[in-house]
DNA sequence: TCTGGGGTCCTCTGTCGA
DNA sequence: TCTGTCGACAGAGGACCC
């Protein structure tokens, strides 16, 4: 068999790069894609407005300040998929397995292909050519290699590395390198003297497993070895959707709070109708002001999809739940989702 | 500093029927 | 009839990702 080859493919600053598309003026300033809202975040930020360090997910007030001149655009989620539509067909016709994770990232499989960087470099100049957008492409033996590959020079990387090389290169480099090891893991793993991917390559299994569980533990060394099995697979089900929203203020007031949840009810069923979709699970989602977050669900005998079935029965979760503190944001889902394989093809083609 | 929106996956716990 | 066990499933919370 031969051996894997695999690309990860990330466009750089995605959103601000599509907007500099039809804003060309705003090029070389610092241009940062936020809500508008006093509680919104920081979608992206251009390069020149990253030095002045603002990143995602920062809250845009503090994005203001850092940056006072910065050029805050609110972000346009239908013009943002337009042109993911765009880059994805290119990265289609690049090889025969295509892993689309997100608007602005895919994995490729590139196992057997005679020149498989020629193919990346080739993909980059197409992809820049027909829709303007650069991107920094990643190889590897797998998906988690590629991955943290493609991240490592951005803009415009080209990073092709094994595996030994990977560990080399970012064996110094904190654990929350690694997809799939987040600042709470990372923080867990400092306390335990563990700072670095090399450390907890090296760290005894038995330690990590008293403290993380034996699956967990023995995931996170896999992952801190740059080990990765998992196929380059097209078929991503969706399996819950769901619709919430924070409010510029806290709502303590329930016969309010249930008026917003019929709206997200209604926004939530307005869409799977769209796509044919029914779920049988029902379930909120209220986060109180001290941040804390609840759900509380219900699965019903049958699946449903319309307004009508699912706003009681949310209505009814909410008011048991009966909110102890003020509620800064409300959200409803359905899960266990089904729906015919038509939709399943229309879905493909929208996403 | 004060934390969006829309998802997936994992773990733990409780319940229920065989 | 009662009790213990086991697996499946549901519910809740949390971590993580883009």
């Amino acid at each position: 068999m031969a051996e894997r080859c695999v690309a990860h493919l990330d466009m750089d600053a995605f959103y601000v790069s599509v907007e500099l598309r039809r804003r060309p003026e705003l090029r070389g300033r610092p241009v940062i894609v936020a809500g508008t809202g006093p509680r919104a975040v920081v979608t992206t930020a251009s390069y020149e407005a990253r030095r002045f360090g603002v990143g995602s997910a920062m809250p845009a007030v503090r994005a203001r300040r850092l940056c006072p001149q910065g050029v805050f655009l609110a972000p346009d989620f239908t013009y943002y998929r337009d042109a993911s539509a765009e880059v994805m067909t290119c990265v289609r016709d690049a090889a025969e397995a295509v892993e689309v994770v997100g608007l602005d990232e895919a994995y490729l499989d590139l196992t057997g292909l005679p020149a498989p960087r020629a193919a990346m470099r080739r993909l980059a100049l197409r992809i820049e050519q027909s829709t303007s957008l650069g991107c920094s492409i990643g190889i590897g033996p797998n998906k988690l290699v590629a991955k943290v590959a493609s991240d490592a020079e951005k803009p415009r990387g080209f990073v092709v590395l094994s595996r030994e090389q990977a560990c080399q290169r970012f064996g110094a480099s904190g654990c929350a390198l690694v997809p799939g090891i987040g600042p709470k893991t990372a923080e867990r793993l400092r306390a335990l003297g563990i700072d670095t991917l090399a450390a907890l390559a090296a760290a005894p299994n038995a330690r990590l497993a008293s403290s993380f569980g034996p699956r967990l533990a023995a995931e996170l060394q896999q992952r801190s070895r740059f080990e990765d099995d998992t196929p380059v697979s097209e078929e991503r089900k969706v399996i819950s959707e769901s619709r919430e929203l924070t409010f510029d203020e806290d709502i303590r007031d329930l016969p309010r709070l249930e008026t917003v949840l019929g709206a997200l009810v209604d926004r939530l069923c307005a869409a799977l109708v769209v796509q044919q979709r029914c779920g049988r699970t029902i379930g909120i989602k209220v986060r109180l002001d001290d941040f804390s977050t609840h759900t509380r669900a219900r699965t019903l005998a049958e699946a449903v999809s319309s307004a009508d079935q699912v706003g009681p029965v949310a209505l009814e979760l909410l008011r048991r739940f009966a909110p102890p503190r003020p509620v800064r944001l409300l959200g409803v889902r359905v899960a266990g989702l089904e729906g015919s394989a038509a939709a399943d093809e229309q879905l493909k083609l929208v996403l």
